[in-house]
DNA sequence: ATTCTGACA
DNA sequence: TGTCAGAA
């Protein structure tokens, strides 16, 4: 199997809000922060990459535990700009909705007990995600 | 249908 | 943070 390119944003903030189990508002507000820097297609279309979506999760994680914003934006490293702009389609929600890999990946975030995992393991089942949705 | 920005009970 | 408006 090819290997993702974990740094192409390919995805949309609705499918991110799905994988991360943040809402729309924060997704966007944690970017206002400077926490995140998505890809923009058009100059405004937000694309995440599997990268980004991983750092999300760790931003969530920080969140949780209290931790402020100039701490998180301390101990993550600065924001790198996607590299790979968004050729193919992207896999829209409803292409998701009769995927049992999302409520999966759901599951993940929502049992785990050790954070410092997650991260691996969604980013397993993201490779996987894509490869069921690759475009044609 | 989906996402974007700005704004406010 | 949630949510609504108005536009793309």
């Amino acid at each position: 199997m090819d290997p993702v390119p974990r740094d192409m944003a390919v995805l949309t903030i609705g499918i991110v809000r799905q994988l991360t189990g943040l809402t729309l508002r924060q997704i966007r507000y944690y970017e206002e922060l400077g926490l995140i820097c998505p890809f923009r297609s058009n100059g405004e279309q937000r694309l995440y990459s599997i990268n980004d979506v991983a750092r999300l999760l760790r931003i969530k994680d920080m969140i949780d535990q209290e931790y402020t914003i100039s701490q998180i934006k301390k101990i993550l490293k600065p924001p790198t700009m996607p590299t790979e702009p968004t050729p193919q389609p992207t896999p829209s929600e409803h292409d998701l909705d009769d995927s049992n890999l999302l409520r999966g990946i759901r599951d993940q975030i929502h049992t785990r007990t050790d954070r410092s995992w997650s991260t691996t393991i969604i980013e397993g089942q993201l490779a996987q995600f894509y490869r069921n949705n690759r475009p044609k």
